[in-house]
RNA sequence: UCCUCAGUAGCUCAAUUGGCAGAGCAUCCGGCUGUUAACCGGAGGGUUGCUGGUUCGAGUCCAGCCUGAGGAGCCA
């Protein structure tokens, strides 16, 4: 056998010379006595052609009845051929059959979602999911490489979290053997600041669970997210490293899956606009712009997806919206010195109504203002004296934010929905396959 | 939990005022040497989500339930 095995990503190099790809069957158009037979291996989709000619009239008829995702190794040799998708086609010697498939149940024309999500492990054959799955790959390793060339120390916080810190309704509770419950970790942040004040910068970067029951177009039950915290860092640190992490996310998909993007049809207009400097508003800004294009908000209140959908209409990149009211952001955000009843607390806001991917800000580190919030949010003290420990020993300014990747990838593939941004969702009323 | 919408062939959908259950794709058979979700001819394929009601007659109207979608609330 002369041919050499390879990949369809790397045909390019391989014009003129045999070669054989493992992959599956994508789609098949016939003509008689020739067949275009799209296969894909997971690296792309390239077209093979078996002509009755080439291959004789056995190899040729069994190309006739191949099912959809017939699993096939093929033999040939490539050419460039402007008639072929993706500009390369292998003219087929020999064709092996590995797994047959019959009546695949994705076919090429439309299904609808509640079908695609119950075979969501056979949806992701399909270009356009493998598309958007490896620019989820894109943006973790973008997220990962970045944080790590910034000096961040990647420490794991846990999943199993011991106590309902803020009360157990949107907590996952599980059963720890027969002697506790469990709940499934909202956020990596107390542990955060532990390991901050231990190795300066670090990050944990795992899935985190919320049991609320959201049923929108924004929401999973289970997602992930990056989470940096900083030692000897205020709200503007962090507002910085945010921008500058969005940025080079931005950047890192736009440089290296590009080809993904075409799959999506996604408009990189919008995407080439996102670079330093981000606008920078306070909250009271914020409301004045919600207010002035006629929104019933009030000051005082969170945004919902709409007043986060036309504050992003404002700008032409993300916007960092700082110093929210305390009474809207968790018991740990710093107070501002000056005006106490707001928190120094930054969201960043993605354009193009896809909300809120940044939230985070300055902590807490005074000791006695801690323990009163605890007191005050009616949060058991006992479960938080290891956390009191940090502002007893050694206590800094410090400051961190978490940034959910899927609204991000959403973002960036330009979807009309998160789900189709990790490969098995989990929904409110999805928990399958 | 609430609001709105939907559920008919394997899939996506149609079915006039309550009057014979249909199409495209998929599958199977046949044809075609440059197809791009190929095309052309033929065949098979139905508990109209479930339960009950109104009616000579219900996919269609009524009641309840189930499932899903979009949104609201919720969302360190």
């Amino acid at each position: 056998m002369s041919a050499t095995t390879t990949t369809v990503d790397a045909i390019a190099d391989c014009v003129g010379r045999q070669v054989a790809i493992r992959g599956w069957l994508h789609r098949q158009r016939s003509s008689g006595k020739i067949h275009f037979l799209t296969l894909r291996d997971g690296t792309g989709f390239i077209q093979a052609v078996v002509s009755r000619a080439a291959v004789g009239v056995e190899t040729f008829t069994r190309a006739d009845h191949l099912g959809q995702e017939t699993s096939l190794i093929v033999e040939g040799t490539v050419r460039k051929d402007a008639r072929a998708p993706g500009g390369y086609e292998i003219d087929v010697s020999a064709l092996e059959i590995v797994g047959e498939s019959r009546d695949y149940p994705i076919t090429p024309k439309e299904h609808g979602v509640d079908y695609l999500l119950d075979r969501r492990h056979l949806w992701i054959r399909s270009r356009r999911q493998a598309a958007i799955l490896r620019v989820r790959h894109e943006v973790i390793n973008g997220i990962r490489d970045f944080l790590n060339d910034q000096g961040f120390i990647l420490a794991d916080t846990p999943i199993f979290t011991p106590a309902a810190c803020e009360g157990t309704t949107t907590l996952f509770a599980v059963p720890y053997f027969d002697h506790a419950t469990a709940y499934l970790t909202q956020s990596g942040q107390l542990y955060n600041e532990a390991n901050a004040m231990a190795l300066g910068r670090v990050y944990c970067f795992g899935p985190t669970f919320r049991a609320e029951k959201s049923k929108t177009r924004r929401h999973l039950t289970e997602f992930w997210m990056v989470e940096p915290e900083m030692a000897y860092a205020t709200l503007d640190d962090a507002t910085d490293l945010a921008e500058a992490l969005v940025v080079s996310i931005v950047e890192r998909v736009l440089d290296r899956r590009r080809r993904e993007l075409e799959v999506l049809e996604r408009d990189t207009a919008p995407l080439e606009r996102v670079r330093s400097p981000f606008a920078r508003i306070a909250y009271d800004e914020a409301v004045e712009i919600l207010q002035s294009r006629g929104l019933p908000f009030e000051w005082g209140g969170d945004f919902g997806g709409p007043d986060e959908t036309a504050l992003a209409e404002h700008f032409d990149r993300p916007v960092a919206v700082q110093r929210f009211p305390a009474a809207i952001k968790a018991f740990y955000m710093k107070p501002d010195a000056d005006r106490p009843e707001l928190s120094l607390s930054v969201d960043v806001l993605a354009p193009e109504g896809y909300g809120e991917i940044v939230g985070g800000g300055e902590r807490l580190d005074d000791y006695e203002l801690l323990l009163d919030r605890i007191r005050q949010h009616d949060l058991p003290r006992e479960a938080f004296e290891w956390y009191l420990d940090l502002r007893r020993y050694g206590s800094v300014p410090h400051a961190g934010f978490g940034m959910g990747v899927e609204r991000v990838v959403a973002w960036l593939c330009g979807l009309e929905h998160i789900r189709e941004t990790i490969p098995y969702p989990r929904m409110l009323y999805r928990l399958t396959p």
